[in-house]
DNA sequence: CGAGCATTTGACACGTTTCAATCTCTGTGG
DNA sequence: CCACAGAGATTGAAACGTGTCAAATGCTCG
């Protein structure tokens, strides 16, 4: 916990950026404040009732779904900045939310977001923006599991997971911290993890990009982005 | 084009139907009509700048994303009550939204849907909802394109068409009508055509579902339910 | 009645999975 | 500070699901 209050965070979201002191005023009284959570930890699970929504503070987090036979498919890996709403509706959630990194989340019962929605409504544009975003990364990760080879596919989440970083500075150059592990990628991509690892390998070997040891570093973006189809349109925030 | 306004059919949709008389009252002032396309024909082109809103009130609608070697994928088939906002923010389109059937569509400027939302909070509450209702339909079909095999996503994707469909009385009994051919189909399964069509057959041959001159019928809800691992939950309305 | 699209079928190729074993870390307790 | 345990990464060989190519058949609409 700490006491950064959702308000200025929402400050500090590139949408909420926009918002004048006039606008931004009222929401003062959301004071809701930051919890924090443990890397592997599980924060909402599928099928459980839980009526927050969450927004990303600092650190990884992992929206994930299961299946009866096990498998398991990541939808996205919520970052810095994203808001995750597990669901618009009352009810059991459809996916499991857990902590990748250690995470520090803002958290809002979805029912006192709407209400504040309702007094000003350039939160709930907020949102709505935000959840529309989700929308298109959602589509981007649909292209990339029903209609991208492996190597296309996983280039394409690797230069995403650096844009969306860097929107907040946390990509340097080339390079960017990535905790995520061989498994977890597969999951993301709908691979298994033997094939991500080979994949990974070429990625390596044709010097397009290399992933060890908790980091990603491009090495031809050239290369790379031309090997995904990349267009970073869809990650624009405003 | 004809005279319905969108607020009649605001009132008709699950979500606009728990408004009060003096909660939708004041949507009067957007009368806006409704806009015909004739089947196969293309409503809004990926990278174009197009900044209006659709809600479908009848026919089959698609929304596909291309890539730079020909292939697409289909990321939905809006139907009856969808929202289909292309993009939540100004700029180019991400995908191409085009009619399967013959379409009628409500259409709203992006900004006048959101001034409007501005003075009348549960417009904008019936937005979010619409959207985080795609996103939880596109994160299944991820599942699908991720982890489910032929069988098991197309009988998946069948059983929600069923649903999505029925919450307009557009499916009855076990049967529904679907414009969709087999090469359409593969583009929303990320299959090929050939593989969708054996699917077909073997769905068909194992007495689960027949697809077959535009009709969908289900056979054994129990078998396909148990192969699909369906559950009806994610397209909830409210 | 013909043209063109949608469906169906077969044989084969290929990308990805599966299974299994080995290797490399990294954190922990002795 | 070393040794070990357990998770993650890597590699090889073989199996399998889906894709590719090509041709035939069946529809539907002008």
């Amino acid at each position: 916990m700490n006491d950064q209050t959702l308000l200025q965070f929402i400050k500090a979201h590139p949408i909420g950026a926009s918002l004048t002191r006039d606008e931004s005023e009222p929401y003062a009284f959301l004071k809701i404040v930051a919890k924090d959570y443990k890397a592997h930890s599980v924060i909402s699970r599928q099928g459980e009732v839980d009526n927050r929504i969450f927004i990303v503070q600092s650190g990884w987090a992992c929206l994930q779904r299961g299946l009866q036979n096990g498998d398991r498919q990541i939808i996205d890996t919520p970052l810095r900045g994203d808001v995750i709403g597990v669901r618009a509706v009352d009810g059991p959630n459809i996916s499991t939310l857990s902590a990748i990194s250690d995470v520090s989340m803002f958290e809002v019962p979805r029912r006192a977001f709407a209400s504040a929605t309702l007094l000003h409504r350039p939160l709930g544009n907020m949102l709505t923006r935000a959840i529309a975003r989700q929308n298109s990364i959602l589509t981007e990760h649909l292209m990339n599991a029903g209609r991208r080879n492996a190597m296309s596919r996983t280039a394409h989440f690797l230069l995403e997971l650096e844009e969306r970083l860097s929107a907040y500075g946390l990509a340097s150059g080339n390079r960017y911290e990535c905790p995520l592990t061989q498994q977890e990628l597969a999951d993301i991509l709908g691979l298994t993890t033997v094939h991500v690892n080979r994949t990974l390998g070429e990625l390596r070997k044709s010097d397009m990009v290399s992933f060890k040891a908790g980091f990603v570093e491009v090495l031809s973006r050239k290369k790379l982005v031309a090997l995904a189809g990349f267009d970073k349109e869809y990650l624009r925030l405003m």
